[in-house]
DNA sequence: CTAGAATTAGACAGGTCTGTTTATCTCGGG
DNA sequence: CCCGAGATAAACAGACCTGTCTAATTCTAG
């Protein structure tokens, strides 16, 4: 495995570990023992555990964004069907067997200070989503483009609080319907 | 102070920091000599740090419950006012300076697992606010109230998690601006 | 007033945490 | 093939964590 990799591994399955576990409840020994990687080539490769955190977010902020970008491809190309795939495919999520909350949520909650790097991180990607969900409600030919992407990003963040705590996936379904009036406006 | 007195206090305590500081950041230690409470008496009321985790959460429930009541009522009579009077009430709340997001979406986050005590105190407690909600939405005669009710809830939640992590309060204004277009259906 | 209950401070146990040190090993590019 | 950068295991430091124990003290109800 050559230095790159080793990494970008450890940078994996910490992602994973945090997202599901927490951030305060998950030990470097885990992550290491979990990725087989010892734990000179973590603190070579990092300063700190924050600075792992704050990768491991940065990755997983790019991997959603994907994700997401796929999804809708997969679904429509219809561009107000794009805005409603983005539902459909949240409810996928919260459907999943491991589901469990968004890892930014997780990351706000637990670092509430706003100078905090895994905060920033959090911070971060709400607003890369949010210009994502912009662009989306622009193709769709919202009035206002802006608030409607806002409100999109509530509805999703909502969905997702409630399914995290509830376990509730009606969630998903009740916010798409709420969509469709929006986008209706 | 009497004992059940001393209880108490605890209780608002641990409450108070659990919620700016996160779970797993507070310690016991850091708890008792806020309250100015020895660790014997603290032990003598409660099972484990994870009982009074649960105290601390079903007493933030009944407060934020009653909080919300008396905004209501402070604000407006009118059914419909009442609804759209939430999301002032959460506006005010999101621009306090000490605002550091939902309690419960903390815990949900930071206890994964369904059947730990926090993680269903934080169920419990967005149950009995769907059920406040949609007394509200029947009040205000809505079509399906439960439908509305849920909806509600979403865009209060998804403007916590946003005011959480970005620290942007227009989070509010945009979700009353979407639950006046939803209650005019 | 007094007896029993509650609270106190502080030491303590035993575990976990992040991060460092050291000495050895592995492996890939020249 | 071989050398040096990178990876490794394991011990270690020092802090912090939850929870227990003890013995002295304070409060309160009868």
């Amino acid at each position: 495995m050559r230095r790159s990799r080793k990494r970008n591994h450890l940078v994996r399955k910490a992602s994973k570990l945090f997202e599901s576990r927490g951030f305060h409840a998950t030990g470097i020994d885990m992550v290491l023992s979990e990725a087989g990687i010892a734990k000179m080539t973590l603190y070579n490769h990092f300063a700190s555990k924050d600075d792992l955190i704050a990768a491991a977010l940065r990755h997983k902020s790019l991997k959603v964004l994907n994700w997401l970008e796929d999804e809708l491809t997969a679904r429509t190309s219809d561009p107000k069907g794009r805005v409603l795939a983005l539902f459909d495919a949240y409810q996928d999520w919260f459907e999943q067997d491991d589901f469990s909350g968004c890892m930014f949520q997780k990351a706000a909650g637990e670092f509430p200070a706003k100078d905090h790097p895994a905060h920033k991180e959090a911070a971060n990607h709400k607003r890369r989503l949010y210009e994502r969900l912009t662009h989306l409600t622009e193709g769709a030919g919202a009035t206002d483009p802006a608030q409607l992407a806002e409100q999109l990003l509530l509805l999703l963040e909502g969905a997702t609080a409630i399914a995290t705590s509830t376990g509730a996936t009606i969630a998903g379904r009740r916010a798409k319907r709420a969509a469709e009036i929006l986008l209706a406006v």
